[in-house]
This record gives structure tokens, C-alpha cells and sequence, in this order.
DNA sequence: ATAAATTGATATCGAGTCGATACTATCTTA
DNA sequence: TAAGATAGTATCGACTCGATATCAATTTAT
């Protein structure tokens, strides 16, 4: 029963809820819902590639109308940002306001996290990553949406010397640290390879 | 950044959105909610101390008021019977009636997460129900509500003979298959012992 | 023994989510 | 240059959710 891949889901989906009865804790003292938190949470780990309300929906599952609405409210509370594209006017842009990142700062949301995995060794948890991450590829692929991860876990990146990087997808250079950002073309190598099954 | 719990946790956030919009994907075919299906899936795992709309909500991290909503629904549906307990009359015990057991089975919404854990190793499996189990009993803990677990971790279970089980908390003799159900009144053993902090 | 407090559940209300649909603007392709 | 695709917004109805109030049953304190 300790191999039972169902007994997982069921500690995943615990761990989901104690997650999500966090964020309505913290977003009720701020008068946000939880899907407002989620967003914001993504616009801060996401790349400039991501940064999009269609990005946003596809990463939390919802429609583009759904999250334009919780975007706005965003917008109204000086939270985040939006601004248009220079290359095509449709697009819209998001990012973070300082209020926003502030908030986030000042939330503690990653506080429980932090503490409750401070006894787990980094050869644990690499192990749990690696083998989450796994499933996470294989879930994406058959769900058939946008892939979401960074850069080192996929075949579109390269490195083209000590410090600089490159993204065979978008054809562009990046610094190290967008490296480590979340990318909505995302496309897994080496562990698990959607092609071949 | 492998071994960073932020990536975990990062993770988690991904995949827990997947399997939501999976939720939602499905409901949406039965009229049904994210919520509901939760519930549904809560009762189906369970055990006999554990099958109240106070016990629901606080798996869920919801009000009382609201879990007591979406009950109502489900029972107008059919897919839930209510019932008085014998010992406290205020109580109303919870269970999936045949045809919301039925609207499970047939949903598949365990496939998704079936095939993609498929290729994964007993021994990996194992390490990863470990870790988060460990996490998840930490996080329970710090969140001060009910603690929700299955008799195998749990400090009050024991075996009394070949198959008989005993519950030291409720002083009541358990089933096999009792035992792998999920409880409110979990206290983890071995592991992690709240106590010593 | 009886009043007070606690507990389990339901009802009501308002703010807000969410999908479906329709719509506009921009870009791409034929 | 017209048709189609894509990104985003607006509107509407069903429903969630927390806050609050209420009720009944049980437990505790005096």
C-alpha cells in the first residue's frame, strides 16, 4: 500500500486543500479570493515569453475570459500591471506592481511550506522532485495544453557559453536567471520524452 | 534548484491545477462542481468516524455553512444519502449512494493520474509517499485543524490478533479494510511526532 | 438539577468565480 | 483584399464561499 500510486494522489490531494485553505486565509485579510493569489503567484515566476492573459489561464486550467475578470480586479487594486505588447497589439503583457510583489513578500504563503520541508534532505527531495516532475510531463502531454517549465528541464535550451544561454524556440537569448523562470513552451528532455510511446 | 523544496512546491502548484481543470472537465458533464466531486471522492475513502459534514468540511478547509450547501445539492442529485447516528442525535452521517459510486467509476478521473505514474518504480513511489507523508503531517500539525490519515501511520491503531485491528481513540475493533480507510482523528507514530518540537 | 456553554448542522445573504457566448481588434494566410 | 485565426474583453446565469444567525442536541459548570 506504501507503493500504491493512489495513495499519493489521495496525500496530494490533502496537501492540495491545506494549500488552498492557506491562500483563502491570506487573501481574506486582503480581500482576495484564492484564484487571485494563484495568479499572481504565477506572474511571478513566469518568463517574458508567459507573461500573457492566455498563458495565465491555460497555467491554472480556467478560460481566458474567466481569468480576464480576475485580472481586472487585479488591475483595479494596483496589484499587477498590464501593458501592450510592442511586437503584436493584441497581446497584453502582465507583470507584478511593486504593491503586488510586496504583498506577496509580506503574505508569508510560503511560510508553512518552508518549515513543514525543512527536515528532508536534499537527496529526498530531489528524489521527489524528479519523480513529480516525471508525472507532471507525462500529465501535461496527455492533457494536451500548453507545457509548462523552465529552461533546464527542456530541449529548446542551450548554453552558449559561461554565462549566456539560448532558446532554440523563440530564437532568443537569455540570462541565467530568466533561465530558472516558467516557460509556457515548455517541452521535457532526457527523463521522459513524449514522442516516444 | 533540484533539491530547492520552492521547485516542489512549484510542482505541486502545476499539478494540482491540472488535476482541478480534470475535475472541472468532468463535472461539467454531470452539472457538478470541483467541489462536489471532491466530496465525493472524500466519502468514498472515508471510515466510519470520519462520514460528517463537520469532518468533509475540515478535509476540504471550508465552513461548515458552505460544505453543508454542496451536500444539499448532492443529495437533491441523488449521489449521497444522510442519515441520523444512533449515538448523537445531532449528527448526520454521510455515504455514496450506488448510483454516486456508479458516477465515480465511471468518471476515469483516476486514469489521468493511473497512466502517468504508470512507468514509475515501486522504490520511487515509495520515497515520494514517504517524503510528502512526512510533509503533510508537519503541515496538518502547524495548521492546528483535524489531522486526516489512514490507521497505517496512525499511533492509536494496533493489531489485536491475525486480522483483527483496534482503534485505541475510539476503543473500537477494526476491519482490514477499516484500516486503510481515511480518518479525522489521525495522530502520526514513528516519522514524526508532533510532540517533540 | 438546571442553566450556560459547546457542538453539529442548516438557512440566508452578498460578493465574487466560472463557463458559455458574443463581441472587438489585430494579425496571418489564401 | 477577403477569410480565418488569435488575444482579449463584456455580459449573463448558476453556483461557491464566508459571515452571520438560528436551531437542536449534548456536555459542562455551578
Amino acid at each position: 500500500m506504501l507503493k500504491d500510486p493512489l495513495t499519493l494522489l489521495g496525500i496530494l490531494d490533502r496537501l492540495g486543500n491545506l494549500l488552498r485553505s492557506d491562500m483563502r486565509r491570506v487573501g481574506g485579510e486582503s480581500g482576495l479570493q484564492v484564484v487571485h493569489l494563484q495568479a499572481m503567484i504565477y506572474l511571478a515566476q513566469a518568463n517574458r515569453f508567459s507573461n500573457t492573459p492566455q498563458a495565465l489561464a491555460e497555467y491554472l486550467g480556467l478560460t481566458k475570459g474567466t481569468v480576464s475578470q480576475s485580472l481586472l480586479l487585479l488591475d483595479r487594486n494596483n496589484l499587477i500591471e498590464r501593458y501592450q505588447d510592442g511586437e503584436d497589439r493584441r497581446v497584453v503583457r502582465l507583470r507584478l506592481s511593486s504593491e503586488g510583489e510586496e504583498m506577496l513578500r509580506v503574505s508569508g504563503l510560503h511560510e508553512l511550506w518552508r518549515s513543514s520541508t525543512r527536515d528532508l534532505s536534499a537527496n529526498r527531495i530531489r528524489t521527489v522532485v524528479s519523480a513529480l516532475r516525471d508525472t507532471l510531463f507525462r500529465i501535461q502531454d496527455q492533457a494536451g495544453g500548453s507545457n509548462f517549465g523552465t529552461c533546464e528541464t527542456c530541449i529548446h535550451w542551450s548554453r552558449r557559453s559561461a554565462r549566456a544561454y539560448h532558446c532554440e524556440w523563440y530564437g532568443e537569448r537569455l540570462s541565467m536567471s530568466e533561465s530558472r523562470e516558467l516557460c509556457r513552451t515548455h517541452l521535457p528532455r532526457s527523463t521522459y520524452l513524449p514522442e516516444d510511446r
